[in-house]
DNA sequence: CTGAAAGCGCTTACAG
DNA sequence: CTGAAAGCGCTTACAG
């Protein structure tokens, strides 16, 4: 049981052991992999003179006889990490108890790059290639649908005909929006970010129908930028008018909920007691650090990796998958910016599809 | 020159090239490669061949034999981001132009977790390691000094005798103290995180000798969290005593520059008239979105990446590679929280070592 | 100028 | 119960 290394210069090979155990090659080989049938005794002998040598089957030459590399590329043109980390993270996770190992190819928008990579993957064997983003309804500038290797996607746009793993922002945008609802709050406006986003136009909607659905009448969502500015310059356009003004504020992601609570304080409104807020992303450092600790919904990101992942080795392993855009849930955390909510037993709940 | 992909099921391989080239095995390696000689003729027909077959050669096959897999490994336990992604974008850059491919190994800070990585990375015969971390001053929780190949340290902590590259916090540090004097400014107080990290004593120590130097009695640092809220709470303390007050701040991060700008603004301190404010880590988002945009100092992480990763590829090459630490310039960001520099052709500069 | 042979480190039918 | 042989896809001395 050493784990020493022996500061190796020439790792041991399977001859090495195969010699060192009076065996051939070939019952070593069995011996080692479980495969053919030997004695008990000569077994358990070959395998401690494997780990007395500390052997370690070389990957390289195992791949070439058994047509599979056990790695599989991993594309991202996220450069700016708040999607991708998580999405990672529950990818290599997944897969390296599978004994698969994942290639990092940062191909950022550039599609020359992005083709560099490819070939890389496709030159190394990979098994097959997840393809992640920074934006749910953008590709990335690479076409991976003829590459003879099973291909997923995991908060990007996929291919036709591909399997894409994304979150569910409607039913995030419901679950916000009821949490709101269970808490008794009944004016509840919507500060988000472009329109060009096609996950704004969604939470929107969903926002609005709870809504709709509860017998209200929302407010008109107030779509900008995806920053604080906007948040801060919302808020100031929602109590201007002389109109009916919220007491709950679902905002389209952390960055805006800390700029509509600044805002709110500036206004002598306080959170939650005042007006509740909800934020979009739940990115700890944000939310957590903000005063009050921010509610907010979060896409669940390293599960959704960890899917992507496993699909993946799915389709690897023949296991059909089937193509289409897959939502997986959203979840809300509670902090501090809405208030208790009222203990009448009936919780939020991701509801329909 | 047809780039579409034949869907292929089955890679074509160098026998199949050989075949339809009309040579031998051995011939079409050969032209392939450059090697042997050969009528020229012969090398461009079977490179016509090879290309009209799409074919690409397994790297599989050509990493066993060159003993060199052209992939190495990067291990990280940052889930969180903010410095991993622009390291680890600047290694997968310099290395995918030399055709080494990166493997990602998120390893936390779980010895198990963080040793099945590295197993996995000896199986699949890395040419080296890379070791990343989200504090300079914390190791990995593995050891790699006797793996049998090189590695090298970014961001983290190295294994003593390795080769590891870092931030010069210090030379960071002096940048935005000179910044502040060059602007005239001469009461520079420092508000950063806990004083358990090891660049928060080096820094606090720059901007002192800077103000010392300049006979200057400088405020001493004000050590907290590397929140925002932080930043709030000291600027009262800063400015609650009947003390001089500072006419700027070097915060320690850029989130304690955003709490301080809004404690100054709550203050009815206007920055950067009445206090120049300078934060560290150029965190784009939240630099270019505070109120003013935040002059920041910018660790190169991309920079340092690179290094990173030539480095090991030499050391995989053979060239040596000097051990220790090596501490890689940072960059002064200039937005509008200082104001405009003076313009008496001084600007501010890393000096010394 | 070109090709046959050996070999990288392993696995898997197939014989004994 | 164990081993010799062929082969994964390539490269590189070595002969012709």
């Amino acid at each position: 049981m050493s784990k020493g290394g022996e500061g190796a210069s020439e790792p041991v090979t399977l001859r090495d052991v195969a010699a060192a155990a009076g065996v051939s090659l070939a019952t070593a080989s069995k011996a080692l992999n479980g495969q053919g049938r030997m004695t008990a005794e000569t077994r358990k002998r070959v395998r401690e003179v494997a780990a007395r040598l500390g052997f370690r089957p070389n990957a390289l030459a195992q791949s070439l006889l058994r047509r599979r590399s056990f790695t599989v590329g991993l594309l991202t043109n996220d450069t700016y990490g708040r999607f991708s980390l998580p999405l990672m993270a529950g990818i290599t996770d997944a897969l390296v108890d599978k004994g698969v190992s994942v290639f990092l190819c940062n191909v950022e928008d550039d599609p020359r790059l992005a083709q560099l990579h490819v070939n890389a993957m496709l030159d190394k064997r990979v098994d097959g290639i997840i393809a992640t983003g920074k934006r749910i309804d953008r590709r990335l500038p690479v076409d991976l649908s003829n590459l003879g290797i099973p291909a997923v996607y995991a908060f990007t746009e996929p291919d036709p005909g591909a399997a894409a793993f994304v979150s569910d922002d409607e039913a995030g945008a419901r679950l916000a929006t009821e949490h709101f609802l269970g808490l008794g709050r009944r004016r509840i406006a919507h500060i988000t970010g472009p329109a060009s986003f096609s996950v704004v136009n969604l939470r929107a909607k969903a926002c609005h129908d709870v809504q709709a659905q509860a017998g209200l009448s929302p407010f008109p969502p107030l779509m900008g930028a995806w920053s604080e500015a906007w948040g801060h310059e919302a808020v100031g356009r929602l109590f201007a008018g002389r109109g009916a003004k919220p007491d709950a504020i679902f905002c389209g992601n952390d960055m805006i909920a800390r700029g509509v609570i600044d805002a709110l304080r500036e206004r002598g409104l306080s959170v939650p007691e005042d007006v509740g807020v909800i934020g979009f992303d739940n990115w700890e450092i944000i939310a957590s650090q903000s005063r009050p600790p921010l509610t907010s919904i979060d896409m669940n990101l390293a599960a959704l990796g960890r899917q992507a992942g496993l699909a993946l080795l799915a389709q690897v392993d023949g296991r059909p998958v089937e193509p289409g855009v897959r939502k997986l849930p959203c979840r809300l955390v509670v902090r501090e910016s809405c208030g208790s909510p009222r203990h009448d037993g009936e919780t939020p709940s991701t509801r329909g599809g």
